[in-house]
DNA sequence: GTGCGACGATTTTAG
DNA sequence: ATCGTCGCAC
């Protein structure tokens, strides 16, 4: 067969990793190295080459975006169909293999997973059920420990715990949510991978099945495994495995959420792979490439990776010195402006920052130029509350046992049934060991409840009963349709919330009818024997969806450095670049977790493929105060000739003489210039020369505003 | 059960 | 500054 195909477009270390014979591969793949394309060509390779069945190979990646990818370019590649193939992210797969062997690990069949949503109420639930001090063991605070815990998986019985009270409160807290979740048969995300680990731990059978079964396992983005992760690897590996793991520890910067870069040493150290690196960069500039570099090249114990182009040097990286936040966001947009006179697309832009907040400003001077942009980040369509309370009702018809759908909607839209009834239905549930419909049901018989709370009672009861009943085999949409419809969440939501939020939940509840309507099973669920009820559940939680469910339009990007890993725009701008901020405060004193902001560092230079901005501001307001801030030290390891400054910073210069009378424009003190913003105003302050010199303006409308002279686009007037 | 004011926290986030 | 949560008064 002629498999040249698979070779023809790859380079030579490409190639090395692709057609590796035998024994474990680790390729360390730079930023814009085309590692999507090894791993797809992998694949393909040991299909077409080794003929390795679709069936036993597994490919991991941490998110559904790359999974998806990937298993597109492979079927389209091998022109197969997708189904079949196991390629997906670690919870996924373990999703799957749960499924299939549910009753081996103690699992009912009908198990449902806890997104984190779920979990942090469930958390909250068994601390006051323990009459805990919810100051003393806060619930999101506790949700992080348990998680923690799992992530390097220990079962309470594992946590090291010395007699100290507080201590062995907090284990009793992961143990009582622990038992809570096998009575209830709930599994949260960490307990995927956990009970899989087990699955594979204490049954031979099972892990000599899968062991023979997938023979080549690949696994993407290897830096950002955690330690359960790898011990799952570990026990899928025997001495016929294959593992194809790709990463970049350069790249890690996800180390605060348990991912942990020595993985990628450890797995070098346990598997003695083959080594390839991938270094020719196919995305940016040679100065941009050779910035990351520079800047990177400062941390320690790197894997070590030097990224280089055969294109061309490209323009420099120009560095923006503001005098504070609004300068910043304003000089931004105007490049965008031109950016987009200029024929660029909006699309082709990305503004880049440290934290959310900073987006605020963005945001306010892009809607001034009526220039269209996306804020990635927020909430996700299944994270959205009017969804996760139609999912609710959902998931209460598909099983009315369901006890955290029960306590989320129990009372919503308010229907007089208020905490006091819902704990005695609790405290009822739990004397007897039932779900809190069945306690509901059995409370209303007796009449448990006061005439009002039975009345209310009885109506959610029905509610439910009625859904159920007229509905139970009903294909998705209609079901889902009707619990939108029966339920009056929307008049709920349009009683108590003004008209343009309810209208938005409105339409989310539209669109999760729709996207009921269009679910189709994936061939592997069916084959897991799930209901398409089950999957539609399972897919929700697993897949939270799109951030904006909005247009796809040709939009500015906005989002955190860390939400760009994986992305490329031609003209990035990163904002804030302020010590203090990037690198943040809170990284500053520990050498690893400062060596990761400088891997963030590295990860959004490498974003941009054409031009790069560095901004930072001398000013900014933060929690409502103004803070004054150097520059990035990050900003002082990129090599002074890549870089064109647009204004020297102010305090990182000497002193100047007194200011000139006029810059290289003209604009002596006291013309009068029009803005096409601020409108018309006096010039009261000059300061530099040339196309740096800034003017301090005064506006008639506006007030004094200090503008750079090359970019204000001043009209004289007088 | 709802509405409002006080209080506290505020880096990054996929599944 | 701003947002979410909590407790208390209506």
């Amino acid at each position: 067969m002629d498999v040249s195909h698979l070779l023809d477009d790859l380079n030579e270390p490409q190639r090395e990793a692709v057609t590796a014979a035998d024994g474990h591969m680790l390729v360390l793949a730079g930023a814009g190295s085309g590692k999507t394309r090894v791993l797809v060509h992998r694949i393909a390779w040991l299909i077409q080459v080794h003929h390795v069945s679709p069936m036993g190979l597994m490919a991991v990646t941490f998110t559904n975006k790359a999974a998806g990818e990937m298993r597109n370019r492979v079927a389209r590649l091998l022109n197969l169909r997708p189904d079949g193939l196991w390629i997906g992210t670690f919870h996924g797969i373990c999703h799957r293999l749960l499924r299939m062997h549910a009753a081996e690990v103690g699992l009912p069949e009908t198990f449902q997973i806890l997104d984190s949503d779920d979990q942090y109420r469930l958390i909250r639930r068994v601390i006051r059920d323990m009459q805990l001090d919810e100051g003393e063991f806060p619930a999101r605070q506790m949700q992080g420990y348990i998680n923690h815990h799992k992530d390097e998986g220990r079962r309470p019985a594992d946590v090291d715990c010395f007699d100290h009270s507080f201590q062995a409160r907090q284990v009793a807290i992961y143990r009582h949510y622990q038992d809570y979740c096998e009575r209830a048969g709930l599994v949260d995300f960490a307990e995927l991978m956990l009970r899989t680990l087990e699955l594979l731990r204490d049954h031979d059978a099972r892990r000599a099945h899968y062991r023979d079964r997938f023979r080549h396992i690949l696994i993407d983005e290897f830096q950002d495994t955690n330690t359960l992760q790898y011990a799952l690897v570990r026990l899928l590996t025997g001495p016929d495995n294959r593992l194809f793991v790709v990463g970049d520890d350069d790249q890690s910067i996800y180390g605060w959420r348990g991912a942990r870069v020595e993985n990628v040493a450890h797995f070098s150290r346990d598997f003695n792979p083959a080594i390839v690196r991938l270094e020719q960069n196919y995305r940016s500039t040679a100065t941009i490439l050779e910035a990351a570099n520079r800047v990177i090249d400062h941390n320690d114990q790197r894997m070590g990776k030097n990224l280089w182009t055969e294109g061309e040097r490209g323009e420099p990286i120009r560095i923006f010195s503001a005098y504070n936040a609004d300068e910043e966001a304003d000089f931004v947009v105007a490049r965008i402006s031109e950016w987009i006179e200029q024929g660029g697309r909006p699309s082709e832009t990305a503004v880049l920052y440290r934290s959310n907040a900073q987006s605020r400003l963005f945001e306010q001077a892009l809607l001034r130029e009526d220039i269209p942009y996306r804020v990635y980040g927020g909430l996700r369509f299944f994270e959205r509350a009017e969804v996760k309370d139609a999912m609710a009702y959902l998931r209460l018809l598909h099983n009315p046992h369901d006890d955290p759908a029960f306590e989320r909607v129990v009372n919503l839209p308010a229907r007089g049934i208020g905490e006091r009834t819902v704990a005695l239905v609790r405290d009822h549930a739990r004397t007897l060991g039932l779900s809190l419909f069945q306690a509901s049901g059995e409370l209303l018989q007796g009449g448990g409840f006061t005439a009002r709370a039975g009345a209310a009672m009885r109506a959610f009861l029905g509610l439910v009963e009625a859904l159920r009943s007229a509905h139970a085999d009903s294909p998705l949409g209609e079901a889902m349709s009707a619990v939108v419809e029966q339920t009056e969440l929307v008049a709920w939501y349009q009683s108590r919330e003004p008209a343009d939020r309810a209208e938005a939940r409105e339409e989310n509840l539209a669109e999760l009818v729709r996207a009921a309507d269009s679910f189709s099973q994936p061939f592997e669920d069916e084959q897991a024997g799930l209901s398409p009820m089950a999957s539609f559940l399972a897919q929700a939680a697993l897949e939270a969806g799109e951030h904006q469910g909005e247009r796809w339009e040709d939009c500015v990007q906005l989002m955190t450095l860390h939400s760009a890993k994986g992305l490329e725009f031609p003209l990035v701008f990163m904002a804030g670049m302020e010590e203090g901020l990037f690198p943040h405060q809170k990284s500053i004193e520990e050498p690893e977790r400062l060596a990761e902001e400088r891997r963030l560092c590295y990860v959004g230079m490498t974003r941009a493929m054409r031009q790069l901005y560095i901004c930072h501001a001398e000013s900014r307001m933060l929690r409502g105060q103004t803070s004054f801030s150097r520059p990035s030290r990050f900003l002082a390891e990129i090599p002074a000739k890549l870089t064109e400054n647009l204004r020297p910073s102010l305090s990182a210069s000497p002193a100047r003489a007194s200011a000139p009378v006029a810059d290289n424009v003209g604009l002596g003190l006291g013309a009068t210039v029009r803005h096409a913003r601020f409108g018309i105003g006096t010039v009261i302050n000059i300061e530099g020369q040339g196309a740096g010199a800034r003017l301090q303006v005064n506006f008639e409308s506006a007030g004094p505003k200090w503008l750079v002279s090359a970019y204000a686009n001043l009209e004289r007037l007088a």
